[in-house]
DNA sequence: ACGACTCTTGACCATTTGATCAAGAATTAA
DNA sequence: TTAATTCTTGATCAAATGGTCAAGAGTCGT
């Protein structure tokens, strides 16, 4: 009988130190250059391993990179998840915009991976679009059209409203360069959370009383 | 006396028309791949060239990448600038919206382009951004400020309705493949203005007279 | 302390890829 | 036709890069 399990079962102290290390550098890595454009080099100077020694917990590259990026889905869908259908339509879409641009600010870097990431075809991550969130997105559309059935919000169109809301609240990481080079400087958050947030919801036009 | 110029200073007719073979297909290869991900075989493949044929025109991989950058961003200004201040906010808004998602729908591929250079930090595009662009923005938020001033619209912040509309415009081009996968169709051009339009303009929120 | 297992790394390999070059083919102006 | 110029390409190079491997160093339960 062997002293240990012939098929590890679980993690070194060493294993987990070394693998989150990892993990965190990467997605410094592949957000910052893409999944091309980053090389395993980077990744291993980046967390003080050296590249033989990185390949060791992760034998491909890929592999690394489809371990970070499973690691940020999750995040991803939990905000939307939280929308709640019977509270204030008001209330939990300003929360989930809010919840949106907080993820933005606090992890522009998992932001970007995506970004990327879809923006090349989302050659890893297909099964997870048509899946989990295209789910997700149909439920919670639903739940959005009641609102509007109630005539609790005006009449959008649910997905294109939750389109809206991650397009405009991941641009300020995806796009940040641009945003800080057309400002000026670095955008400050609460302000940012208050313009898009009175933006989608109240939109342009004034709709006075008449 | 030459018999031309030492100093080449017109092109010849088979020059004009490869560097456009080469442009094309570039920006399909930068646009599908990004930069460190196309390689100028692909490329010489797509239009038919030879690499060393295709160098020959374009001495560097990064002298293609600029000029079809360049290229873009002509196309880019111009919807923004026509922005008229003396004619009606909500319709030139529209149009602007309008104008964009044509864009969208018709040069995916230059719009997801110019994502892929932003998100890597646009290394090739920081002048352009902190000079042309930024004055651009600066100069019709102007414009947009008066209007509300005027009280024609509602009293957003002119710079993050720009982002806004960038952003949810060229969503439907650079996560197209998450669009399609959601929705579970391609999305319809049309529908699409009509959503983004109503929502931009017209919010969430039920404003009415009360 | 010992033995088994885990971790680490220098050296190395194969492939990809951007770029060069010399030599030949095609084009063009006279 | 001719000669200068432009265009084309097979062969080739050097560098970058993903990945391997054997051998040694470290860790851990007993």
């Amino acid at each position: 009988m062997p002293k240990r399990q012939a098929t590890k079962v679980q993690k070194t102290r060493i294993q987990s130190h070394n693998e989150a290390l990892i993990l965190d550098a990467a997605l410094e890595v592949f957000s910052a250059y893409g999944y091309r454009g980053a090389t395993v080099d980077q990744i291993a100077t980046k967390c003080g391993l050296s590249k033989p020694n990185l390949l060791y917990y992760f034998k491909r590259k890929e592999d690394i990179y489809t371990a970070v990026l499973e690691r940020t889905l999750a995040l991803w869908l939990a905000p939307l998840q939280a929308l709640n259908p019977d509270k204030d339509p008001i209330d939990e879409l300003t929360r989930y915009i809010s919840a949106k641009l907080d993820l933005t600010f606090a992890r522009p870097e998992a932001s970007k991976l995506f970004a990327n990431e879809i923006l090349h075809g989302a050659p890893h991550v297909a099964p997870f679009l048509i899946g989990p969130l295209k789910e997700l997105v149909t439920a919670k559309s639903k739940v959005i059209r009641n609102w509007v059935g109630q005539g609790k919000i005006r009449d959008v169109e649910p997905e294109h409203l939750i389109f809206a809301i991650w397009s405009v609240t991941q641009h300020y990481a995806d796009f940040g360069v641009q945003v800080e080079a057309v400002l000026g400087t670095k955008p400050n958050a609460a302000k940012v959370k208050t313009a898009v947030t009175d933006l989608l919801l109240g939109g342009v036009k004034v709709q006075n009383a008449k």
